[in-house]
DNA sequence: ACTTGGAGGCAGGCTTGCCTGTTTGTTTAT
DNA sequence: ATAAACAAACAGGCAAGCCTGCCTCCAAGT
């Protein structure tokens, strides 16, 4: 192993630990997650854990954070990685699922439930929907204009990202979540349609709300 | 206390050990709850709890099944319990946040959670979904038969409950998913709105599937 | 340039407490 | 009387946190 900095060794280590805690977030769930795991996976020992984060709590938290800001970079990143030919509000749906049909979204949905016990993580998490949400308004109010003029679109998107959470939920039940998502986005297709054709005419006054 | 026959105190028995599991699942959830705690609560010596259910994972699958049970009668409560006259879909949402926003809910959803480990309990509930699938189905032809006849009606109803449960597992991570709830009602309400005025007129030959 | 002292990074074992399952003993019903 | 229902102590295992000691880096002094 090179020279490494301090300021280095400690940003390796750090990220390395808080990658094996997504990692088996995501795997094993929160529940049947154990520090001696995130370290064997991480190929550390317990002395640097407990160095960088007292408690256990104190991990999961930081992965939480890091979890966010990793997912919102992401959420850019593919949408505006699709080419501009195919952006249709379908392929958008696609993506916004692929967000949550990932290891990434198991580790989500085991930190919110886990975040019952952790009022830390109800803070972090509570941030985190914040700023998907704005995240949300803004890719759409840049890619799809008119339909951020539709009337409920606040309601819309919230009630999208809750879907699919439901969705991601039912899949760790089994349920083949895949096949239900695809049909799901054609029926809010034609749901979208619907929307479009009868508000087109004269209810587009009511512009999406700023603020809750 | 009176006497009873073996058939009634095993009864009796298996109902206080499931209860109290199913409580604890809404309080404390599944990954903190222990034995020890039903026991407790239940007012039991951990011999009756062995002697009934084996292992804890027998005793957490026998609570999802009476939790599935007890949930399908009362659906059918519930939304049979309000007056004919006021059986408006808005109603028939309401109830069915009000499943959702229930601590029986809050322990289907740590059961669900906990189900990505224990593969049994996938099957319980994944049974519990085609039965929900099933009874929402039921009852919709039953009190909104024009509803019923919407083209894609299942998958709505799908999207309807995925929705509501992701409405409720966003509300464990602090989210006052009350306020959501009922503003994402308004918004399905003119929703049902549009899909009625732009589908009543030619496209109701599409009925309903009967299966997946 | 070289050394030296200190501070932070890190390893691995220990320990206390809890959790599950088992076993032995007691009560209750038939 | 006999078997089931129940109670209570017991045993093994594991997880989280702590603790001691070693190693690596950096800065200050010579």
């Amino acid at each position: 192993m090179e020279r490494r900095s301090q300021a280095e060794r400690t940003e390796q280590m750090r990220a390395r630990l808080l990658s094996a805690t997504i990692e088996c977030l995501a795997e094993t769930g929160y529940g049947r997650m154990s520090t001696n795991d995130i370290v064997r996976r991480a190929r550390v020992s317990r002395g640097a854990l407990a160095h960088h984060f007292p408690t256990k709590a104190a991990l999961v938290t930081a992965a939480a954070e890091r979890l966010v800001d990793q997912r919102g970079a992401e959420f850019r990143e593919r949408l505006s990685a699709v080419e501009p030919e195919r952006r249709t509000p379908d392929e958008a749906l696609a993506v916004l699922w692929s967000f949550y049909d990932d290891p990434t979204g198991l580790a989500l949905i085991e930190l919110t439930v886990a975040a019952r016990a952790y009022p830390e993580l109800k803070v972090v998490l509570g941030r985190m929907a914040e700023q998907i949400g704005a995240i949300t308004a803004e890719m759409v109010l840049e890619y799809f204009p008119d339909l951020a003029q539709l009337p409920f679109i606040e309601e819309a998107l919230r009630s999208l990202h809750a879907l699919y959470a439901g969705l991601a939920l039912s899949a760790m039940a089994g349920a083949e979540a895949e096949v239900q998502a695809q049909r799901v986005r054609e029926f809010l297709g034609v749901l979208a349609l619907n929307m479009q054709v009868s508000t087109t005419k004269p209810q587009s006054s009511k512009t999406l709300r700023s603020k809750q």
